[in-house]
DNA sequence: CTCTTAATAATAAAGTATTCTCAACAAGCA
DNA sequence: TGCTTGTTGAGAATACTTTATTATTAAGAG
Protein backbone atom coordinates (compact mmCIF):
# COMPACT_ATOMS: atom_id res chain seq x y z
CA UNK A 1 0.00 0.00 0.00
CA UNK A 2 2.89 2.43 -0.56
CA UNK A 3 1.59 3.03 -3.82
CA UNK A 4 -1.66 4.77 -5.23
CA UNK A 5 -2.26 3.07 -8.58
CA UNK A 6 -5.20 3.08 -10.87
CA UNK A 7 -6.12 -0.53 -9.88
CA UNK A 8 -6.57 0.62 -6.65
CA UNK A 9 -7.97 3.58 -7.54
CA UNK A 10 -10.64 1.63 -9.48
CA UNK A 11 -11.31 -0.93 -6.94
CA UNK A 12 -12.78 1.26 -4.17
CA UNK A 13 -14.53 3.64 -6.40
CA UNK A 14 -16.32 0.82 -7.77
CA UNK A 15 -16.74 -0.40 -3.97
CA UNK A 16 -18.02 3.10 -3.01
CA UNK A 17 -20.58 3.55 -6.04
CA UNK A 18 -21.68 0.34 -5.22
CA UNK A 19 -25.48 0.01 -3.58
CA UNK A 20 -24.51 -2.88 -1.31
CA UNK A 21 -21.56 -4.96 -0.64
CA UNK A 22 -19.94 -6.50 -3.87
CA UNK A 23 -18.30 -9.95 -4.40
CA UNK A 24 -14.17 -10.05 -5.71
CA UNK A 25 -15.70 -11.17 -8.93
CA UNK A 26 -18.39 -8.23 -8.73
CA UNK A 27 -15.66 -6.09 -8.26
CA UNK A 28 -13.63 -7.44 -11.49
CA UNK A 29 -16.47 -7.07 -13.21
CA UNK A 30 -17.25 -3.65 -12.56
CA UNK A 31 -14.11 -2.04 -11.80
CA UNK A 32 -12.71 -3.61 -15.05
CA UNK A 33 -14.65 -0.98 -16.99
CA UNK A 34 -12.94 1.77 -15.73
CA UNK A 35 -9.77 0.01 -15.68
CA UNK A 36 -8.82 -1.77 -18.78
CA UNK A 37 -6.78 -4.87 -17.87
CA UNK A 38 -7.44 -6.03 -14.47
CA UNK A 39 -6.43 -9.25 -12.59
CA UNK A 40 -8.24 -11.27 -10.26
CA UNK A 41 -5.01 -11.40 -8.18
CA UNK A 42 -5.20 -7.78 -7.83
CA UNK A 43 -8.83 -7.31 -6.98
CA UNK A 44 -7.84 -10.01 -3.89
CA UNK A 45 -4.53 -8.20 -3.27
CA UNK A 46 -5.91 -4.96 -3.36
CA UNK A 47 -9.50 -5.69 -0.83
CA UNK A 48 -7.08 -7.67 1.39
CA UNK A 49 -5.10 -4.49 1.79
CA UNK A 50 -7.77 -2.23 1.42
CA UNK A 51 -9.25 -4.27 4.68
CA UNK A 52 -6.21 -4.51 6.64
CA UNK A 53 -5.80 -0.75 6.41
CA UNK A 54 -9.10 -0.32 7.37
CA UNK A 55 -10.60 1.50 4.59
CA UNK A 56 -13.02 -1.39 3.56
CA UNK A 57 -14.41 -4.40 5.97
CA UNK A 58 -15.62 -7.67 4.54
CA UNK A 59 -19.38 -8.62 4.89
CA UNK A 60 -20.49 -11.87 5.37
CA UNK A 61 -23.75 -12.94 4.10
CA UNK A 62 -25.71 -16.87 4.57
CA UNK A 63 -25.33 -19.28 2.22
CA UNK A 64 -22.84 -16.35 -0.05
CA UNK A 65 -19.15 -15.68 -0.22
CA UNK A 66 -17.07 -12.87 1.09
CA UNK A 67 -18.33 -9.45 0.28
CA UNK A 68 -16.68 -5.70 0.71
CA UNK A 69 -17.99 -2.07 1.53
CA UNK A 70 -16.38 1.00 2.30
CA UNK A 71 -15.76 1.49 6.49
CA UNK A 72 -17.28 3.76 8.51
CA UNK A 73 -21.48 3.49 7.29
CA UNK A 74 -22.19 2.63 11.16
CA UNK A 75 -24.56 -0.13 11.75
CA UNK A 76 -26.99 -1.03 9.18
CA UNK A 77 -27.76 -4.61 7.94
CA UNK A 78 -28.31 -5.91 4.14
CA UNK A 79 -31.44 -6.98 2.01
CA UNK A 80 -30.51 -9.63 -0.81
CA UNK A 81 -32.53 -10.02 -3.98
CA UNK A 82 -33.96 -13.89 -4.43
CA UNK A 83 -34.16 -13.54 -7.95
CA UNK A 84 -30.80 -11.49 -8.96
CA UNK A 85 -29.05 -12.37 -5.70
CA UNK A 86 -27.47 -8.37 -5.64
CA UNK A 87 -27.36 -7.24 -1.94
CA UNK A 88 -27.89 -4.08 -1.00
CA UNK A 89 -27.26 -1.66 1.92
CA UNK A 90 -30.46 -0.73 3.92
CA UNK A 91 -30.95 2.09 6.21
CA UNK A 92 -34.41 1.42 7.74
CA UNK A 93 -33.84 1.26 11.60
CA UNK A 94 -32.11 -1.55 13.16
CA UNK A 95 -35.40 -3.65 14.43
CA UNK A 96 -32.62 -6.00 16.91
CA UNK A 97 -31.08 -3.13 18.36
CA UNK A 98 -33.07 -4.39 21.84
CA UNK A 99 -31.20 -7.21 22.06
CA UNK A 100 -28.02 -5.56 22.27
CA UNK A 101 -26.55 -6.66 25.34
CA UNK A 102 -29.09 -8.75 26.82
CA UNK A 103 -29.08 -12.48 28.57
CA UNK A 104 -31.12 -14.33 26.85
CA UNK A 105 -33.06 -17.37 28.56
CA UNK A 106 -30.78 -19.81 28.98
CA UNK A 107 -27.70 -17.53 29.47
CA UNK A 108 -26.72 -16.40 25.99
CA UNK A 109 -25.43 -13.30 26.02
CA UNK A 110 -25.39 -11.19 22.81
CA UNK A 111 -22.79 -8.94 22.11
CA UNK A 112 -24.12 -8.10 18.37
CA UNK A 113 -26.12 -9.66 15.36
CA UNK A 114 -26.14 -10.00 11.89
CA UNK A 115 -29.33 -9.75 10.14
CA UNK A 116 -30.02 -10.44 6.39
CA UNK A 117 -33.49 -9.43 4.76
CA UNK A 118 -34.98 -11.51 1.73
CA UNK A 119 -37.37 -10.72 -1.14
CA UNK A 120 -37.55 -8.25 -4.36
CA UNK A 121 -35.33 -5.85 -5.52
CA UNK A 122 -37.59 -3.00 -7.14
CA UNK A 123 -36.41 -4.23 -10.85
CA UNK A 124 -37.28 -7.80 -10.22
CA UNK A 125 -40.71 -6.84 -9.16
CA UNK A 126 -41.61 -5.72 -12.32
CA UNK A 127 -40.09 -8.18 -14.12
CA UNK A 128 -41.41 -10.68 -12.01
CA UNK B 1 -33.72 -43.79 1.17
CA UNK B 2 -35.12 -47.11 0.87
CA UNK B 3 -33.43 -49.19 4.07
CA UNK B 4 -33.12 -47.98 7.51
CA UNK B 5 -28.98 -48.29 8.12
CA UNK B 6 -27.46 -47.84 11.12
CA UNK B 7 -25.30 -45.08 10.00
CA UNK B 8 -28.59 -43.61 8.77
CA UNK B 9 -30.19 -43.66 12.26
CA UNK B 10 -27.00 -42.50 14.04
CA UNK B 11 -27.05 -39.26 12.01
CA UNK B 12 -30.24 -38.65 12.56
CA UNK B 13 -30.36 -39.46 16.23
CA UNK B 14 -27.43 -36.85 16.52
CA UNK B 15 -28.82 -34.01 15.14
CA UNK B 16 -32.40 -34.56 17.13
CA UNK B 17 -30.33 -34.79 20.84
CA UNK B 18 -27.89 -31.49 19.23
CA UNK B 19 -28.59 -27.82 20.81
CA UNK B 20 -28.53 -26.53 17.21
CA UNK B 21 -27.67 -27.13 13.79
CA UNK B 22 -24.61 -29.08 13.18
CA UNK B 23 -22.17 -29.24 10.22
CA UNK B 24 -21.03 -32.37 8.61
CA UNK B 25 -18.18 -32.37 10.50
CA UNK B 26 -19.84 -32.03 13.63
CA UNK B 27 -21.95 -35.10 12.75
CA UNK B 28 -19.48 -37.17 11.73
CA UNK B 29 -17.41 -36.88 14.89
CA UNK B 30 -20.38 -36.92 16.77
CA UNK B 31 -22.32 -39.84 15.22
CA UNK B 32 -19.39 -41.88 14.85
CA UNK B 33 -19.51 -42.02 18.96
CA UNK B 34 -22.61 -44.14 18.71
CA UNK B 35 -21.53 -45.50 14.98
CA UNK B 36 -18.40 -46.98 14.72
CA UNK B 37 -16.85 -46.59 11.25
CA UNK B 38 -18.58 -43.85 9.61
CA UNK B 39 -17.55 -42.41 6.79
CA UNK B 40 -17.52 -38.45 5.81
CA UNK B 41 -19.26 -39.43 2.42
CA UNK B 42 -22.01 -41.26 4.32
CA UNK B 43 -22.92 -38.45 5.77
CA UNK B 44 -22.91 -36.16 3.14
CA UNK B 45 -25.09 -39.28 1.37
CA UNK B 46 -27.34 -39.17 4.12
CA UNK B 47 -27.52 -35.41 5.24
CA UNK B 48 -28.64 -34.48 1.61
CA UNK B 49 -31.17 -37.52 1.27
CA UNK B 50 -32.55 -36.69 4.61
CA UNK B 51 -33.38 -32.99 3.41
CA UNK B 52 -34.56 -34.31 -0.29
CA UNK B 53 -37.05 -36.03 2.10
CA UNK B 54 -38.00 -33.20 4.54
CA UNK B 55 -37.10 -34.71 7.52
CA UNK B 56 -33.82 -32.00 8.09
CA UNK B 57 -33.38 -29.10 7.00
CA UNK B 58 -30.07 -26.83 5.81
CA UNK B 59 -28.93 -23.74 7.82
CA UNK B 60 -27.20 -21.18 6.66
CA UNK B 61 -24.94 -18.71 8.96
CA UNK B 62 -22.94 -15.92 8.20
CA UNK B 63 -18.84 -16.80 7.31
CA UNK B 64 -19.64 -20.74 8.16
CA UNK B 65 -20.40 -23.58 6.12
CA UNK B 66 -23.84 -25.10 5.78
CA UNK B 67 -25.16 -27.15 8.65
CA UNK B 68 -28.63 -29.24 9.10
CA UNK B 69 -31.35 -29.37 12.10
CA UNK B 70 -34.54 -31.52 11.86
CA UNK B 71 -37.16 -29.97 10.63
CA UNK B 72 -40.44 -28.93 12.02
CA UNK B 73 -39.22 -27.01 14.85
CA UNK B 74 -40.94 -23.88 13.23
CA UNK B 75 -39.60 -19.72 12.97
CA UNK B 76 -36.72 -19.75 15.14
CA UNK B 77 -33.04 -17.88 14.95
CA UNK B 78 -29.45 -18.90 16.47
CA UNK B 79 -27.14 -18.07 18.06
CA UNK B 80 -23.45 -18.46 17.83
CA UNK B 81 -20.58 -18.17 20.72
CA UNK B 82 -17.41 -16.17 19.69
CA UNK B 83 -15.56 -18.56 22.03
CA UNK B 84 -16.27 -22.15 20.86
CA UNK B 85 -18.12 -21.48 17.88
CA UNK B 86 -21.16 -23.70 18.46
CA UNK B 87 -24.08 -22.70 17.24
CA UNK B 88 -27.09 -22.96 19.42
CA UNK B 89 -31.04 -22.89 18.31
CA UNK B 90 -33.34 -20.13 20.28
CA UNK B 91 -36.39 -20.30 21.25
CA UNK B 92 -37.06 -16.70 22.67
CA UNK B 93 -39.37 -14.33 20.33
CA UNK B 94 -38.32 -13.20 17.02
CA UNK B 95 -38.00 -9.57 16.84
CA UNK B 96 -37.56 -9.02 12.98
CA UNK B 97 -41.54 -10.42 12.82
CA UNK B 98 -42.56 -6.64 12.32
CA UNK B 99 -41.11 -6.85 9.16
CA UNK B 100 -42.21 -9.56 7.35
CA UNK B 101 -44.34 -8.32 4.18
CA UNK B 102 -43.22 -4.99 4.91
CA UNK B 103 -41.81 -2.79 1.81
CA UNK B 104 -38.81 -0.66 3.33
CA UNK B 105 -37.82 2.81 1.59
CA UNK B 106 -36.68 2.55 -1.67
CA UNK B 107 -39.04 0.38 -2.37
CA UNK B 108 -37.35 -3.42 -1.09
CA UNK B 109 -40.37 -6.37 -0.51
CA UNK B 110 -38.92 -8.49 2.38
CA UNK B 111 -40.49 -11.93 2.14
CA UNK B 112 -38.63 -13.70 4.79
CA UNK B 113 -35.21 -12.85 7.01
CA UNK B 114 -32.24 -14.58 8.57
CA UNK B 115 -30.88 -13.21 11.98
CA UNK B 116 -27.63 -14.67 13.94
CA UNK B 117 -26.69 -13.58 17.10
CA UNK B 118 -23.43 -13.71 18.41
CA UNK B 119 -21.81 -13.50 22.13
CA UNK B 120 -20.63 -16.06 24.67
CA UNK B 121 -22.37 -19.13 25.83
CA UNK B 122 -23.23 -19.74 29.10
CA UNK B 123 -20.24 -22.27 29.56
CA UNK B 124 -17.64 -20.04 27.80
CA UNK B 125 -18.83 -17.18 30.09
CA UNK B 126 -17.52 -18.80 32.81
CA UNK B 127 -14.25 -19.48 31.50
CA UNK B 128 -13.70 -15.89 30.34
C1' DC C 1 13.76 12.45 -16.86
C1' DT C 2 15.81 8.39 -14.50
C1' DC C 3 15.95 4.95 -11.44
C1' DT C 4 14.35 1.93 -7.77
C1' DT C 5 11.23 -1.22 -6.57
C1' DA C 6 6.22 -1.72 -5.39
C1' DA C 7 2.53 -3.39 -7.95
C1' DT C 8 0.51 -5.85 -11.74
C1' DA C 9 -1.26 -9.63 -15.21
C1' DA C 10 -1.56 -14.23 -16.20
C1' DT C 11 -1.48 -18.46 -14.75
C1' DA C 12 0.00 -22.15 -11.76
C1' DA C 13 -0.75 -23.88 -7.34
C1' DA C 14 -2.97 -24.53 -3.01
C1' DG C 15 -6.85 -24.89 -0.07
C1' DT C 16 -11.71 -26.40 1.11
C1' DA C 17 -15.86 -28.47 0.71
C1' DT C 18 -18.48 -31.80 -1.56
C1' DT C 19 -19.29 -35.62 -4.71
C1' DC C 20 -17.95 -39.77 -7.30
C1' DT C 21 -16.06 -44.55 -7.84
C1' DC C 22 -16.31 -49.19 -6.81
C1' DA C 23 -15.51 -53.35 -4.31
C1' DA C 24 -17.47 -55.10 -0.12
C1' DC C 25 -21.30 -55.28 3.01
C1' DA C 26 -25.84 -55.96 4.91
C1' DA C 27 -31.20 -54.73 5.10
C1' DG C 28 -35.11 -56.97 4.56
C1' DC C 29 -38.21 -59.63 1.36
C1' DA C 30 -39.17 -64.36 -0.28
C1' DT D 1 -31.65 -68.69 5.56
C1' DG D 2 -30.52 -66.92 0.83
C1' DC D 3 -30.62 -63.50 -2.48
C1' DT D 4 -31.15 -59.01 -4.47
C1' DT D 5 -29.57 -54.69 -4.54
C1' DG D 6 -29.43 -50.39 -1.77
C1' DT D 7 -25.81 -48.65 1.13
C1' DT D 8 -21.29 -48.04 2.87
C1' DG D 9 -16.07 -46.78 3.54
C1' DA D 10 -11.96 -45.01 1.78
C1' DG D 11 -9.84 -42.46 -1.13
C1' DA D 12 -9.79 -40.33 -5.76
C1' DA D 13 -11.86 -36.75 -8.25
C1' DT D 14 -14.23 -32.42 -8.80
C1' DA D 15 -15.50 -27.63 -8.22
C1' DC D 16 -14.58 -23.35 -6.57
C1' DT D 17 -12.21 -19.75 -4.04
C1' DT D 18 -8.04 -17.70 -2.76
C1' DT D 19 -3.02 -17.28 -2.84
C1' DA D 20 1.74 -17.84 -4.83
C1' DT D 21 4.99 -17.28 -8.69
C1' DT D 22 7.46 -14.53 -11.87
C1' DA D 23 8.50 -11.70 -15.65
C1' DT D 24 6.96 -7.12 -16.72
C1' DT D 25 5.14 -2.48 -15.86
C1' DA D 26 4.85 1.96 -13.91
C1' DA D 27 4.51 5.10 -9.40
C1' DG D 28 6.80 8.57 -7.48
C1' DA D 29 11.21 10.15 -5.16
C1' DG D 30 15.35 12.39 -6.44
Amino acid sequence: MKRNTAQRRAILQTLENAAGPLTPQDVLELASKQQQSLGLATVYRNLNALEQSGVIVSVHLPNDGVRYEPAGRGHHHHFQCETCEQVFELTAKCPVAVLEGVTLPGGFKVEHHELTLYGRCPDCQQTA
